[in-house]
DNA sequence: CCTACCGATCGGTAGG
DNA sequence: CCTACCGATCGGTAGG
């Protein structure tokens, strides 16, 4: 009873630590966003936060999972898997730029985790497989759906969508200006099947 | 005379640091390059190399510089803008993957400086600026050359352009496997004019 | 889970 | 008043 009380409680203040470092990194980036001033915002001392992250790069790689999955809401549930995706990212898209101090953490330590002893190291390694799968998986659907032309590689156009928005993200950091949105449906025009045709021409030689 | 043998000693041995933080940075990564590290390596103190360069990061920026000045001897002078503009890319981020240093250097002044006051926002905002001209300005003359779709907007490849480069090496470098210059082609392969299309049929819609 | 604090590192600087 | 340094050390930070 205690014990799992004990535990109950741990995991509602990890869970209240996460939601409040959300928020501080989200408006005053990862640079503004201290141990100490995280802690204090969830009413905490610093060691009471090391308690529950291991370290501040765990912590930021347990902000940047909870982002993770909260994305996922911006994906249509129905229709053809094209008009899903697009639609999917461009909102994506336009919700980062509201939170842009949680797009320069996402820069950051993706930028800083690659040697693999780093603390978001598996996180950021995981993640690359798991998004280029999921976006290869939807080109593959768009595909299939005759959407996008039959000559593209699905593996190769997810890798490309991927690396496209991560340096559109960072791209945008430096000019606010910049529509990642219009120019990130503009790569998936790129990609569509010619009109009026069901069996693809491309490709086709003389 | 003794004062002109002064300032070309001055910028002799600048030249000299430089080069020694090109190789330093190139093997070792910007994690293993500290000041003492490169200053050690050029035969000087560490306070003798801040005298030539205000602060580490100014330091960095100026071997990205130099490595952007070099960068340019990629680039074919003659021959289609399309095939120079290919060659050229590819033939650099060849290059870049024997230089994983210099690229993960790269990925993270571009993910720490996008603050104003950082000593190294100015360089990472013009070469944006300038890189993202470069590569519209190219994909424009491969326009009016017919290789590319008549109605691919220049300004929004460019930008993607860039930004896929950009996010194709932050990948590779979680991902040696990844092959840069196959998935940089493909992308400019989506974007070409169709075969035997003199006048480009793209955005006709029935 | 806190107060109090260390051990280490590193960029940058003052004096000469 | 300038350039080109060196030996020594400080101030601030951060994880833990």
């Amino acid at each position: 009873m205690t014990g799992r009380r004990q535990y109950a409680k741990g995991a509602a203040k990890r869970e209240e630590i996460l939601q409040v470092a959300l928020e501080v990194v989200g408006r005053a980036g990862p640079s503004g966003a201290t141990v100490r001033e995280i802690a204090a915002a969830a009413d905490i001392s610093p060691t009471g936060l090391m308690h529950h992250f291991g370290s501040k790069d765990e912590l930021f790689a347990a902000v940047l999972a909870a982002r993770d999955a909260d994305s996922t809401r911006f994906m249509p549930a129905a229709g053809p898997a094209l008009d899903r995706l697009t639609d999917g990212l461009t909102a994506l898209v336009r919700h980062n730029a509201d939170v842009a101090g949680l797009v320069e953490l996402y820069v950051q330590v993706l930028a800083e985790a690659m040697g693999v002893d780093h603390a978001a190291h598996a996180y950021a390694a995981e993640r690359y497989v798991r998004v280029r799968a999921a976006m290869s998986g939807a080109l593959a659907a768009a595909v299939a759906e005759g959407d996008l032309r039959a000559d593209l590689d699905p593996d190769v156009a997810g890798a490309l969508l991927v690396a496209t928005m991560d340096g559109l993200q960072n791209m945008w950091l430096y000019d606010r200006s910049l529509d990642m949105a219009a120019h990130l449906e503009s790569l998936l025009l790129s990609w569509r099947a010619p009109v009026g045709a069901d069996v693809a021409s491309a490709g086709v030689d003389t």
